[in-house]
DNA sequence: GAATCGTGGATGATATTTATCCGTGAATTG
DNA sequence: CAATTCACGGATAAATATCATCCACGATTC
């Protein structure tokens, strides 16, 4: 059982987006160099996140990707299943029943408990997931350090952060 | 994220196991047969199991694989650990401090949220897997059912079944 | 109309699954 | 008591699935 990088990728873009201001936009290039990662693997995941209705992408030369929603209405299960697919990670292929002497048909009418209870770890994996959204992520790292990432005002962020709307801010 | 073949393979032989009289034997050509799979893979993995003092080994003809514990003695996790490796899926690889224009130092003195996440909701996956034992497995099948697995005197088990020993002492 | 960005499919790399071979140890047999 | 047979143990290699990367296309802005 491994989670591919991509996972660890898109959680922290979307943190990443998150913590901008409301409305901010950041290409998938300034991403994946922020973040010292390939451009065109984050590309793939990125567009999966879009797919799945998380972000929203904005084309064009000041384009980029923000938050489809708010923070707090993105949970960490939301990225894990856009990006890894719905399936559970245990697939039941019933090999109870594969055998060249099966057992009575009566035997199988319950349901494999192996595979019960393997979903029901699974399930209590993704309950632990839904339970944080970006929003809580964002105010724990508030609570360590003294602001968010962007409000620190890295040259990284005056440099490659971009508003979706126009908005004509004056130059100080 | 995908659990491989061979976590239900074991899973399915330990429970077998499990449900044959006290020193019972099955030889892992006979489990293979049983469950329709391949014999070398299966092989990899009860020898996975054995290297992880779940299963006790009697080589020779009549040789074959018995649980090393009792069955209230043997959680899924174990298996699944067994199997799969005690490493967690997710794999935090810092990619918060990649960047070309690293954040102040003091921003990465805090453990990375989303790694703390992750492998919380895999704590609660394994703890989830923990309460469950071989023996809980048997007592829910044979709820649904009436009887062990082997207690139906399936033509398979008088063929292939073997005792360890002729006057069986459970091991504790 | 040219440059920039996201989209989608095609390609190579890596891990997993499957299969095969020979060595070791134990019980049967003569 | 020694040769034979059966079953596990470990290494190796081929086939397959998945992961990671790269390249061409259409859309949008300046």
């Amino acid at each position: 059982m491994k989670l591919s990088d991509g996972i660890e990728q898109a959680l922290h873009c979307a943190t990443l987006l998150a913590s901008l201001p409301n409305g901010g936009l950041l290409s998938a290039k300034a991403m994946a160099d922020f973040h010292g990662v390939s451009p065109s693997y984050l590309l793939k995941h990125l567009q999966a996140l879009s797919k799945a209705d998380l972000l929203h992408t904005e084309p064009g030369p000041r384009g980029g990707y923000r938050l489809a929603r708010a923070p707090d209405q993105i949970t960490l299960l939301d990225v894990v299943l856009a990006v890894e697919g719905p399936e559970p990670a245990f697939r039941c292929k019933e090999i109870r029943q594969n055998g060249p002497n099966p057992l009575p048909a009566s035997h199988f009418k319950a349901p494999c408990q192996i595979n019960a209870a393997m979903l029901r770890a699974e399930r209590a994996y993704r309950t632990e997931l839904c339970a944080v959204t970006l929003a809580d992520l964002l105010a724990d790292l508030a609570a360590a350090d003294d602001g968010s990432i962007a409000a620190r005002g890295c040259a990284f962020f005056d440099e490659h952060m971009r508003r979706s709307k126009p908005d004509p801010t004056p130059t100080t």
